[in-house]
DNA sequence: ACAGTATACGAACGGTCGTGCTATTTTCTC
DNA sequence: GAGAAAATAGCACGACCGTTCGTATACTGT
């Protein structure tokens, strides 16, 4: 186990995710990011063999603490409507996380790469439309336990849930609003009632 | 019209704002536009005396297409309602504009403007500013009209508006999802009758 | 038609980019 | 502690960036 080389590696990918969080992955440069990390750009550059690389190993680190922070814990919660809100509470604190600068690095590479055609494109579709399967899936359960309508659409509460975090990445970060939280909020518990069965 | 050096300017506007629609206002390149427009580099660069000052008068255009195209129609529809379902089915269509082939160029260029201060970003906040506040003076004016609910909160609406034209232009621009258009519908739609005064 | 100006061009600048090489240093293994 | 292997540094490259400048061409008003 070459630990000191998976060392510089993990603390190299843990300032790109950062830069990546307020730039976007395009915007990653490596003689900036070998700057910060305190190496030389052919340096850092040995460890990836390309940006592309590089750009490609950011988004599965991010993916991995996506799961961490986001998916994992929700999943301990019981199905139908406790699971969802926890996946929308526990998405709502992964766009403030410490380590996510700039806020949710796949909103902020969504945008630069929507028409720029790729492998890392084609990575970032790819989770995003397990993530988007995930939403659903998790409402889905939530008609099966009896907490929602029975013609609930999953895939439509996705949509309404991704509108909501977009929103809040769009006021938070760009408007600088301080309200942004507590709108994301409001409109989620809105959704929420209107998905619950009829009394 | 004063002459050629408006008509090219103007021809190299058209040509930025759809460049910028695609790939964001930051990625602009000076080199790369001029020879789409079919000119010289330094041609182009006379033009405008620096890049930044070539995007803010991309952002000028976009503004001024987006008043031609969504809210002065708009606001020729009566009051409240009607109003409202105008403002947004306008802001469909811009997401969907042929000269805007990348969706919305503020959506695209909030996302890289939102860590880079400077006069750009002062622009565009300041647009968005207006543009939200001008959404929640029309959900304002339905409680007036009767319309809508009395404790309606216009700045609330404003946010769920927002948040589902940026998830048509998520859904749409990066999962090319056919759906994604009816999605935002279906949620206007369940929006506005969550607004509307209980009978 | 001519003068004067607006417009466009070409070349060059300093800078940063990603990416190869070749040494050299550091770390790991026996 | 010696030798192998991994990790890092140094340097150079071609390409593109925004920008400047001097010059040539095209237009405009008279």
């Amino acid at each position: 186990m070459a630990t000191k080389g998976e060392a510089t590696r993990a603390a190299i990918l843990d300032q790109a995710l950062a830069a990546a969080s307020r730039l976007g992955l395009e915007a990653l440069s490596i003689g900036h990011l070998a700057r910060e990390v305190g190496m030389s750009k052919s340096g850092l550059f040995a460890h990836f063999h390309s940006k592309e690389q590089l750009q490609l190993e950011v988004l599965e680190e991010a993916v991995a603490r996506f799961v961490d922070t986001v998916i994992a814990p929700a999943l301990k919660e019981a199905r139908g409507e406790p699971r969802v809100r926890a996946l929308f509470d526990r998405w709502l604190e992964w766009e403030q996380a410490p380590f996510l600068p700039g806020g949710c690095v796949f909103i902020a590479t969504a945008n630069e790469l929507d028409d720029r055609p790729g492998p890392v494109r084609d990575r970032l579709v790819a989770y995003q439309r397990d993530w988007i399967e995930a939403l659903a899936t998790a409402a889905r359960l939530g008609v099966g336990e009896g907490h929602f309508r029975e013609d609930l659409d999953g895939e439509q509460l996705a949509y309404d849930l991704y509108a909501i975090i977009l929103a809040f990445h769009h006021f938070s970060r760009l408007m600088r609003d301080p309200r942004a939280e507590a709108r994301a909020r409001r409109a989620f518990s809105d959704l929420m009632g209107a998905c619950r069965r009829p009394t």
